[in-house]
DNA sequence: CTGAAAGCGCTTACAG
DNA sequence: CTGAAAGCGCTTACAG
């Protein structure tokens, strides 16, 4: 894998001129005849001497981290910083930590290790993150993304989740739904879900509303089969708020094979507004993040603090509701009552 | 941006020591005491001497083009290398080509720029690309995923779209289908979709049938609605095959806007697989890529040449006819007789 | 435009 | 364990 590299000096005894002449058209700094950069360069492909068609050293690079890749609003908040990152010629660097607090420590280690000009990233929780209070203890510039709790003197770019769930629970409220369930990722391993959790208490108790439990979920990216049956026998919920698309797509589809029809029987929400939301049908409602503008954010915001043009903030980008087809009046008699339902719920 | 970088001299000095015990401190050879060690690294932090914890210099990396972040089809691939990368200590470098030659050129250059141990790649197209032929020349490790048409001695990793596409096209036909609409990606973009178109007019002709035009969306991501009035004026189709889930989706909603109900009065495929196909409703019939494991086998091929354990080669994944409520029997009446439709054809 | 030579940052046997 | 010194790869004023 290590072949051991040829030297400007082997490249200079190939072409038959000195190392200063192989540097000069290596750096490109310095003046060289047509003949004799055609010579070195051609030396320099026959030995594998790394010589780029320009600038040949390695671009700084930006460093990414984010919980997954196939989610679509991660990958949307990538697409823009790469896109941002490109025009400063950066390269970017991503590491996927899974949800999980261990692969997020190493993958921030390595990609620390890669002396990166900054780092962008969402951790599970930075009030506990090992990773994150090791990028902090490295004054890198850094903004975490779609991230709360994020101490001042580090970057953050985000939507207020918390007022955005308020926002859509509030919706469900004044259609007559008293008893909403809040499925979401694991707190632990996303705070955005336990913000969320905060803004959909914030509504229901505004009503004088007592809220339920969160039924927290684990979940990587290949979101399976989400068992609602325990929840819906328990509180017969006639909505439910989802903390992400993708979950809520799959509660969809859950709340269907129970013989409960979407909005007639349920009333669904979810959280983010990926493409696919506004297509599927029935339409999702939902809160729309700006995905590929808030990975803008971010990475302009890192490297102006890297060049010293500004210093480290919190940014919150406004979410949008997204009004659609998956919510409506709360049923008079609530979907745990349907027989489909409690007939299922007696088996084990 | 570029502050003058501390040298081993400078810390050396501040540390009250050589050179050369910096040297030994930063690289991790040779012996140093404890109490040396502290004073070194010390000064380094102090100086912002680049010193990361273990390892400090740069992983080797592996870099990653693909079209687009924001088709699952690729953050799932993607997602699969940065898997595999880290399993064996490197980083992953990406870039987009928003499904455009000139960006696409100009992202392999940086990557290649970069050094990166081997390269991973979906191209518009392999024949035409100016980006292929350059990491050719490279004789770097590298691999495409999801492309056709790569010469021997470059590995690549493909299902194989012209046979999945036809094994779509005969379920409709056996469905009774026989005037059938192809809509797809640029095929001078995705030498994916002119295989998949071929693959439909294999089993068009099989039949004894004539294949329509190819109908050719410009696409990023970012799906628009898919004006289908035009195709549906001229062929009447009882059914779509689309190039690809997320575009399909889009295809689906289309047709709900113009009174079409899918799949009573028009089939529809997509392909792909993206997990969502599996959640929505009605639930996608399509073809599933192994996208995930796609990418695991491509960064192991590009690992594999690189330590000269393996000859670079192709590999076919199998891809899985995945059943779906989007595909019915042919109506008696083609769609394009629909009332909505033709009187809406009619306004300019 | 080119090379000999000085120099820079870093590493590494060699002494002690 | 540590340093003085030699050395390596590369770059860059300085001559010509």
């Amino acid at each position: 894998m290590e072949r051991p590299t040829a030297t400007t000096r082997d490249v200079a005894a190939r072409a038959g001129c000195s190392t200063a002449t192989v540097s000069r058209v290596v750096t490109g700094h310095g003046p060289v005849s047509a003949e004799m950069q055609k010579r070195v360069v051609d030396a320099a492909l026959d030995l594998g001497f790394p010589l780029q068609q320009a600038g040949n050293r390695r671009r700084p690079v930006l460093g990414v981290l984010v919980p997954s890749l196939t989610n679509p609003v991660f990958a949307g908040a990538v697409a823009g910083i790469e896109q941002r990152a490109r025009a400063s010629e950066l390269s970017i660097i991503i590491g996927q930590s899974n949800y999980d607090t261990a692969q997020e420590l190493s993958v921030a280690t390595a990609l620390i290790a890669e002396r990166p000009v900054g780092l962008i990233m969402t951790v599970c929780d930075p009030l506990t993150s090992e990773a994150f209070t090791r990028v902090q203890r490295q004054e890198l510039p850094a903004a975490t993304i779609y991230n709360e709790d994020v101490p001042e003197g580090f970057g953050a770019v985000s939507v207020d989740n918390r007022a955005a769930m308020r926002r859509l629970t509030e919706e469900l409220l004044s259609l007559g739904h008293r008893s909403i369930l809040f499925v979401g990722g694991r707190f632990s391993s996303s705070d955005r879900a336990a913000h969320r959790y905060r803004g959909y208490c914030d509504a229901v108790e505004a009503v004088g509303g007592r809220p339920l439990q969160p039924m927290q979920v684990d979940f990587i990216d290949a979101v399976q089969d989400v068992d609602l049956t325990g929840a819906f026998a328990a509180h017969g919920p006639t909505a439910v708020v989802v903390s992400n698309d993708m979950l809520a797509v799959t509660v969809i589809a859950s709340l269907r094979r129970m013989g409960l029809s979407v909005p007639q029987d349920v009333s669904v929400t979810g959280f983010d507004g990926i493409d696919l939301a506004r297509h599927v049908f029935p339409r999702l409602t939902t809160i729309t993040q700006p995905s590929r503008a808030m990975g803008v954010l971010a990475a302009s915001l890192v490297l102006d603090v890297a060049a010293g043009r500004r210093r480290p903030q919190h940014i919150r980008a406004d979410f949008t509701f997204a009004s659609g087809e998956t919510i409506g009046p709360a049923p008079c008699r609530p979907a745990a009552a349907s027989s489909t339902f409690t007939t299922g719920n007696r088996n084990p």
